[in-house]
DNA sequence: GAGCAAAGCGGAACAGCCTTCCGCTAATAT
DNA sequence: ATATTAGCGGAAGGCTGTTCCGCTTTGCTC
């Protein structure tokens, strides 16, 4: 969808090679981040794309360009993902389903979290475009559900969205993953059972 | 207290030099962190304590030795800050004035979130300690005050260290610090507020 | 298909950092 | 006063982020 020149003339449109080059850098940037967190050095990161330091420098100037572009992809994933599941299953299958991608995402974000607690300001806009982005989609569900009569009508997106995102995050306390793991499931069961009964207090 | 050689016999005791160099380095690396986070550069360090960087490494092998010594120093000083404060006032307005101290070291610590959370393992046993430190000095004024009558008696020490440390760290939100600043001592002040009165729910 | 303008590429080069290493200084013990 | 050695400082080596520019490849035109 959408003209290769928007409204202009003809200012020759985009190099097939270049197009190639963004996508492999974005998803060699991704590998590289996931295998050492997001201070992968940049010349493991050319590699892995193919290509040279200076092709990333040219699309991402900063550092912290490169590493936005990756979380907003997956974040755009994730919101599909929610879209996908709303068409496919009942709203509260639909939500009990998205809290695994949504804790895949926070696992994957696990190297984000240095970046976001950094102070340098070029983050600071991610936060509230994490609950822009997937408050929508989830409210869409929730309020399905609500209709339906499967999820209590009383528990707003963005809350139930951060709730997921801090029971998914590690806590502080066993760091050993399989436990850690095991009690974040745990708690997210626990919370998403909540939401399928109606208001418990009387 | 203590005699400088434990067990063994006569190996000399520690060269006054090395120990004025071991405080110096620790109070230079405090500022440093202070003023450019836990990633200032070993140099600055060494030029503000007016040592080589020769010396910080030999006390310090590990980058993260020095950061793990500068938050435990601090600890241990929130922890007598904790005993004071005890000592000197009653129960509930101690807890009062910890909580000053508390958000202080968490603002303070700020630097050090990102290092916590980049699972470079040698962090791990940080937030244990935080507890295994603290709890103990805490749940001292809460049982005076329970025993008082002036503190509700059905709050364990480690969760509201908890409570108090997570409403001190930044929200996620609104980056202005006044605003954020503000956010957190009123909703500690009223967290605060509800640890004076009896249970709420009948 | 051939030629051309320029978008885009790659990697050498520069600067800055962490960490190691070892000859030397100066504190302690006698 | 002298001997011993703990402890010091900073140069050197290796790794990283970032810039810059000559060369390649692409897309367009004829």
């Amino acid at each position: 969808m959408g003209s290769p020149e928007p409204p202009g003339g003809l200012p020759r449109r985009k190099r097939a090679d270049a197009v190639r080059n963004t996508e492999a850098v974005l998803q060699a940037a991704k590998a590289a981040f996931a295998d050492s967190g997001v201070d992968a050095p940049m010349r493991d990161i050319a590699a892995r794309a193919g290509v040279g330091v200076g092709t990333i420098y040219r699309n991402y100037p900063q550092r912290s360009d490169l590493i936005i572009a990756v979380f907003r992809r997956e974040l755009d994933a994730t919101a599909a993902e929610a879209d996908r599941l709303s068409a496919e299953y009942p709203p509260a299958e639909a939500i009990r389903l998205w809290a695994d991608s949504l804790a895949r995402f926070v696992a994957t974000k696990q190297g984000f979290a240095s970046a976001l607690h950094s102070g340098d300001p070029a983050y600071a806009p991610l936060p509230a475009q994490f609950l822009g982005v997937l408050a929508p989609r989830v409210q869409a569900i929730l309020d399905a559900g609500a209709a339906n009569g499967t999820i209590r009508p009383d528990i707003r997106a963005e809350d139930l969205i951060h709730a997921l995102s801090r029971l998914a995050d590690a806590p502080p306390v066993d760091t050993r993953p399989a436990v850690s793991n095991d009690r974040a499931k745990r708690m997210t069961d626990v919370l998403l059972d909540g939401l399928a009964v109606t208001p418990a207090t009387t």
